[in-house]
RNA sequence: CGGGGCGUAGCGCAGCCAGGUAGCGCACUUGAAUGGGGUUCAAGUGGUCGGAGGUUCAAAUCCUCUCGCCCCGACCA
């Protein structure tokens, strides 16, 4: 996971890959270039820089309110895990197994038991749990912890897939199995609707195929999104763990019957994979396209000047414009570096996904007013000439709501685009190979039919959604009657 | 782990076959002009040619070994 070099030219200096040259290229091109992230000297591992990590920050603050909303609180579990842990939950630990990273040395001295990191926290929690839990007055227990995991990934991709990536867990413990189910799938929603009002993200909400599920969960939940490609992305997960983790960690309490009974716990995770998903899903062949509730910098200001006596007069706006966006609240930047032309600043902000663009040019001040250039409409198109400085707070404050509006109902609309319903496993490989995306059908098949179909088209179940107005239907795969639907498509 | 490819300036590359002063573009620095969609000119800075060993008067170039990376095939938030 180096930079690459000698692979394909292009790469002309200027610009990003056109996705429609290299999608894979253009995504990489678009994080490094619009500097999110960079490559680390240890494989499958990224710096996340400052651009990327304040539209994590982001991305976290509206998402814990959110926790915060439905009751959670944050604490902090270690990093180091002690690998007997792993193994009391038979099936996680044979879904983590391959991909743990085991440190066997600390102080120079060979440990007597070597210390897991972690990978995700169900087991190390599931023991405190059992120390805090003794009455079903102690529960419901609902802790979200803000971190890092280690996942020893054979590919990895910025973002989408590194070896270590940041994430919240949210971990909790229920009296009852209806609570804890309830659970799992307000987190759900709580993704979703995450995803959908600050991402501008349409997702699927649905149940993940037991083949697709966490290793050590009676079922798991996702949202789906649809990337710029067709291909699909798990961009937030919440699991239902029945009592497993409770039986292997001996969570118990006892209920109002007096009577012991084991704890359902619940577990749900989204990770830095959300910012792959808005790149994916927002960024064009102009580069990163961001959301602006999310966006590090909502609005950029460049001043425009051709003599040096119109620079005063310049300045001295584009200033008072900066001043009165900052006190209005909205994340603004004056990019007033003297070195650069307008030209190579529009592109370079374009680039890096700025919602709006603030021209100031000597025509302005005569107007007392400013132009407003979208970055979700491209070229003169997306200008708005001569919007006066008198209440431009609350115009700039209502042309972000519309950009936010406009690239959910963008987004939305090359969903629905790009998803097709079919009957037969003929049509289902015809479309998968002519036109991608998600395929729509009825499923009645079974894990192995499963395991085919993704051996003979690459294609998995995403998820069985929660809505299906199709009702009841024939399986394409197995022609057996069913009312269970489900979304196929390739995955990241 | 199997197959393919690549290591020369921060990045992209040429030079290697036919050994002989280490080059080009971009970036960077300085200066000047320019400035409403990637501006131009000039002068500069920057390299143990991935590493080790060998052949040779002389190695980026030839030989041997070695390290690293990328791409494609078995796992996944």
């Amino acid at each position: 996971m180096r930079p690459l070099r000698g692979v394909g030219k292009p790469m002309a200096e200027k610009g990003v890959t056109p996705r429609s040259a290299d999608y894979a290229r253009w995504y990489t091109d678009v994080v490094q270039k619009a500097e999110l992230a960079d490559y680390s000297p240890v494989k499958g591992c990224m710096v996340i820089r400052p651009y990327g990590y304040t539209l994590w920050e982001n991305i976290q603050a509206a998402l814990d309110r959110r926790f915060k909303d439905t009751g959670h609180v944050n604490a902090y579990f270690p990093l180091f895990i002690p690998m007997s842990f792993l193994q009391k939950e038979a099936e996680h630990v044979q879904g983590f197994a391959p991909e743990l990273a085991v440190v066997t040395v600390g102080g120079g001295k060979e440990l007597d038991e070597p210390l897991v990191v972690r990978p995700t926290s169900e087991t190390i929690i599931g023991h405190m749990y059992s120390q805090w839990i003794r009455s079903y007055r102690d529960l419901p227990v609902l802790i979200n912890q803000w971190g890092n995991v280690v996942r020893w990934e054979l590919r990895t991709r910025l973002f989408l897939r590194t070896t270590e990536f940041l994430w919240q867990e949210g971990h909790t413990a229920h009296a009852t199995e209806q609570e804890a189910l309830e659970e799992t799938i307000r987190m759900l929603g709580v993704y979703a609707d995450f995803a959908i009002n600050e991402a501008a993200i349409p997702v699927i909400q649905g149940k993940k195929s037991q083949r697709e599920k966490f290793a050590g969960a009676v079922d798991s939940y996702t949202i789906e999104a649809m990337m710029g490609n067709g291909w699909a992305l798990q961009s937030g997960t919440s699991h239902f763990l029945g009592q497993n983790f409770a039986r292997a960690f001996d969570i118990t309490f006892l209920n109002q019957n007096n009577e012991l009974d084991h704890a359902w716990t619940t577990s749900w995770g989204l990770s830095t994979r959300m910012v792959g998903a808005i790149i994916m899903t927002h960024g064009d062949d102009q580069g990163l396209v961001l959301p602006p509730r999310l966006a590090p910098l909502q609005a950029v200001i460049v001043p425009i000047w051709r003599k040096d006596a119109e620079q005063a007069a310049v300045r001295e706006l584009a200033q008072r414009v900066f001043a009165l966006l900052k006190a209005a609240g909205i994340r603004a930047k004056l990019d007033d570096r003297d070195e650069l032309s307008a030209g190579f600043k529009f592109n370079d902000w374009e680039m890096r996904g700025v919602p709006l663009r603030i021209e100031i040019g000597p025509r302005d001040v005569e107007q007392n007013a400013v132009v407003l250039a979208r970055r979700d409409v491209p070229g003169k198109e997306g200008k708005t000439f001569g919007v006066p400085v008198d209440g431009l707070a609350a115009a700039v404050d209502a042309m972000l709501t519309t950009i936010q509006a406009n690239l959910l109902r963008r987004a939305t609309a090359h969903r629905d685009a790009n998803t097709h319903t079919v009957a037969t496993y003929d049509e289902f490989k015809q479309a998968l190979e002519d036109r991608g995306g998600f395929i729509r059908v009825h499923w009645a098949g079974t894990g192995e039919d499963e395991d085919r179909i993704k051996e003979e088209t690459k294609a998995t179940i995403r998820c069985f959604p929660f809505e299906k107005p199709e009702g009841e239907g024939v399986c394409f795969y197995t022609g057996r009657r069913t009312d269970q639907v489900a979304i196929f498509a390739r995955a990241y």
